[in-house]
DNA sequence: ATTCAACCTAGACG
DNA sequence: ACGTCTAGGTTGA
């Protein structure tokens, strides 16, 4: 008998969602780096269930994601209910090309901007800024509570608490290779007399009360409920800015992001503490307005007014590809090894490898590969990672090696 | 006007 | 096993 555990038949893995419809569009690698984009910490709900290929929900539909060979192939899945909608298979291609149109905000020609940074910024010049990384065009509800989640936490957290709030009051959309997924919640369904309490029980500590507060300020103190967000769509970035932090636990940051990433404000130029760090390192901004240690209002507005100045009109998006390589962007190096790591497992588990490549960047920015290799031990059938480099392996285990996975 | 602890928790590290 | 620290911040004193 195999030491793998059986696996169940892909029928009674409960797939009920059915192909909705798929395609591709073409478009260049220089356009779109779809693992910074979708992974970088713009969205938490998208997940590298293989090599290169992401999964997450768009709306009411799980997407799945691959970019090859300059297209952007993608399927869309739905359950049987909502097939209904469209019948017709062209209406379906052109509804969801549209949505990842939108989503990707593709009519921003990426290429000839990033040749301007670099007319501009010698840092791009250096080959140190990924190409391709793009701002997700998001809906605002689901931005803003996201970044609600943000502070003092890491990505992975992060990710994990989206997932249980969909989980507990988003719509089930269904089952795929035995993973559920469900609707990022209305503000309806979010609307719940014990919000709050809940989401204490469900760990999200002091957060729980931010997200109460914007649910209860959008729908019943800001006028037209979640006409509030096209609303601000259409005020300059301040006024919208101003609005936004009228909500409990939006203060400038958080405002900032939801600007750029769900409010169209292109030019917007978020400032977290990483990038706190990088003006510092790399701009020598320290002078009067910016020398002070902790990012207080008055350098969060020259850095931002900096960085926004050099990089217009798309200075949110230089932002995103200019903090995208920094080895800050993953509070921990493990954390990216360990989604690599769950990513196998889930392979593993739907019986599609036992092995598998991987490319790592040590410290030294020097790209290396390393296989992964899962086995199962005799009595407890516990899963046993490896990792060995597929190069010749020093003799002696470096220290400090980095393990940032990052294809 | 500025600084500073407190806030929740998981996971890494010693 | 067990305490300490930190992580894409914000608030209120």
């Amino acid at each position: 008998m195999s030491l793998l555990t059986p696996l169940a038949p892909t029928s009674t893995l409960s797939n009920n969602l059915i192909i909705y419809s798929s395609g591709s569009i073409p478009i260049i690698a220089k356009e779109l780096n779809l693992k910074q984009t979708v992974l970088g910490g713009q969205s938490f709900r998208w997940i590298e269930h293989n090599l290169n290929e992401f999964v997450g929900v768009l709306g009411q539909y799980v997407v799945r994601l691959q970019h090859q060979n300059d297209n952007l192939r993608y399927t869309f899945f739905t359950n049987s209910e909502y097939e209904k909608t469209f019948s017709n298979d062209n209406d379906r291609r052109v509804e969801t090309a549209l949505i990842l149109h939108n989503y990707f905000q593709l009519t921003i020609k990426l290429c000839e901007t990033f040749e301007k940074w670099c007319k501009i910024d010698s840092r791009f010049r250096k080959g140190q800024i990924p190409i391709g990384v793009r701002i997700l065009a998001q809906q605002p509800l689901e931005n803003l509570i996201s970044f609600l989640c943000s502070s003092n936490n890491n990505i992975q957290r992060i990710s994990k608490m989206i997932k249980i709030l969909c989980e507990e009051y988003g719509r089930k959309i269904g089952t795929l290779n035995g993973m559920t997924y469900y609707q990022f919640p209305t503000l309806d369904e979010l609307d719940r007399s014990d919000l709050e309490i809940r989401l204490r029980e469900l760990n999200f500590g002091y957060r729980a009360r931010y997200i109460k507060e914007a649910v209860k300020y959008i729908k019943y103190t800001a006028d037209g409920g979640m006409l509030f967000f096209d609303r601000l769509k259409t005020l300059s970035t301040g006024e919208a800015r101003n609005q936004l932090a009228n909500m409990m636990g939006v203060s400038r940051k958080i405002a900032d992001c939801v600007l750029l990433m769900s409010l169209g404000k292109q030019d917007v130029v978020p400032i977290d503490t990483h990038m706190y760090t990088f003006a510092m390192t790399y701009y020598g901004l320290n002078n009067e307005n910016t020398k002070k240690q902790t990012l207080n209002t008055l350098n969060y507005n020259g850095i931002s007014s900096f960085f926004e100045q050099l990089w217009q009109p798309l200075s949110g998006w230089a932002q995103a590809a200019a903090f995208s390589n920094e080895p800050y962007s993953s509070t921990n190096p493990r954390d990216s090894l360990q989604s690599s790591m769950s990513s196998l497992k889930r392979s593993i588990s739907n019986d599609i490898l036992s092995e598998k490549l991987f490319k790592a960047i040590d410290e030294n920015n020097q790209c290396q590969s390393i296989k992964i290799t899962i086995t199962l031990d005799k009595l407890n059938q516990k899963k046993i990672l490896t990792i060995q480099p597929t190069k010749e392996p020093s003799k002696r285990p470096r220290r400090n090696v980095k393990p940032i996975v990052r294809f």
